[in-house]
DNA sequence: CCCCAAATTAATCATTTGATTAAATAATTT
DNA sequence: AAATTATTTAATCAAATGATTAATTTGGGG
């Protein structure tokens, strides 16, 4: 354990890397408090009790993956190859520093999707009002494929950029790779990830 | 709840039901029993525990998602393209039927990674020994991209394939599709990711 | 040094939850 | 129909687990 954090701090790592791994259900407020090293009764103390601990994770998980789509998905002075080549990147970044993220959050979207609507604040707009989704279209308008739905490519890079790490365990185990031929594996679609998306919508690459 | 089938049944498929929604830890035995409208004693006379009810569901999902990939993934007789097409086709119809499958595998994979190695009988050599592994070998090789993974082509069909459904609450949230268009939607990309897939390998389209 | 508030601990509580038991009912066999 | 076996139920147990309490320790201000 990082001994220089607060204790208050200390807890929230812990909870952090157990609610990831083991999900809000399957994680014990035991467990947390030894892997903080810290006395069970100090997360009571200073988070009130695991439903208020967990939501705090959850909300800083959520920032953590979407802060940063978001804000890319926006930026108004780049072209559509260039956000394609910065979201990746920057989804690579975020997902290799916190591997668990993806599949914590879906799954307990899953486990209680009243959630979603209620505590996780997600704008609805999120995907429609982007400047990437606008050059989305407009480019598929140009490639003379207006009548695909923009959406489709959206999640095809999500989908491409995200699915190894929710796979990992898995994919490891089917490939015979070790943990740094997994990084190797990922490393190699920072390039292709992008090829591929510019040659669905027909970009120069 | 389906009145024809026997007790032991109906206890199996609410398992199913409540497993996949909630995961091990989340889901509880009262819960079981009361989606399958029995009485709580009758889950431990017909399946002895909880932890044997999951293994039994856990063996059948995993049976669901990967006996007919393994199947098509080795079928002689077919090429390159038609392997693309009847994959991709059966898994939508796979996932359409059950759509929580995949998250359920993946999550109990990582919340408790030894059971890969013990109770799920998943062979090692799943992705390498196949005829689909080879054929994508010997098309890279023929298009001049010999350096190039195969597995990324097979991560690329899946994640294409099955993130929809791992992220589909959010989608829904996010796209304000409801559950009709949603099923439109992936209708939609019964033929786009095969097309995307053979764009990928400079296959006809 | 003393006081007081914050931080920490050990012990305990109350609820949840997986599992069992003993009795009751239904089905099958003889 | 009687006997036997299989199924089902209500009640209860025991362990796990989130939370609290009361006492103790620590650290800073006067």
């Amino acid at each position: 354990m990082k001994k220089d954090l607060s204790t208050e701090e200390k807890i929230k790592e812990a909870a952090r890397k157990i609610f990831q791994q083991k999900g809000y259900a399957g994680a014990r407020t035991r467990d947390i408090a030894e892997e903080a090293g810290i006395n069970l009764a100090l997360l009571n103390y200073y988070y009130r009790s695991k439903e208020k601990l967990f939501e705090l994770v959850m909300h800083e998980s959520l920032f953590e993956l979407f802060s940063a789509i978001k804000f890319m998905f926006n930026e108004p002075s780049s072209n559509l190859s260039e956000k394609i080549d910065s979201t990746v990147n920057t989804y690579f970044d975020i997902l290799l520093k916190n591997p668990n993220l993806p599949l914590f959050i879906l799954g307990e979207i899953q486990a209680n999707p009243d959630q979603l609507k209620e505590k996780i604040g997600l704008s609805d707009t999120f995907v429609f009002d982007t400047v990437l989704y606008k050059q989305l279209q407009d480019q598929l308008k140009a490639a003379g494929m207006m009548h695909l739905n923009p959406a489709h490519l959206v999640i095809n890079m999500l989908s491409m950029t995200i699915f190894p790490f929710v796979a990992k365990p898995l994919l490891i185990k089917l490939t015979h790779l070790d943990e740094e031929a997994f990084k190797q594996f990922v490393e190699e679609r920072r390039k292709l990830v992008p090829y591929w998306l510019k040659l669905m919508l027909q970009l120069p690459v």
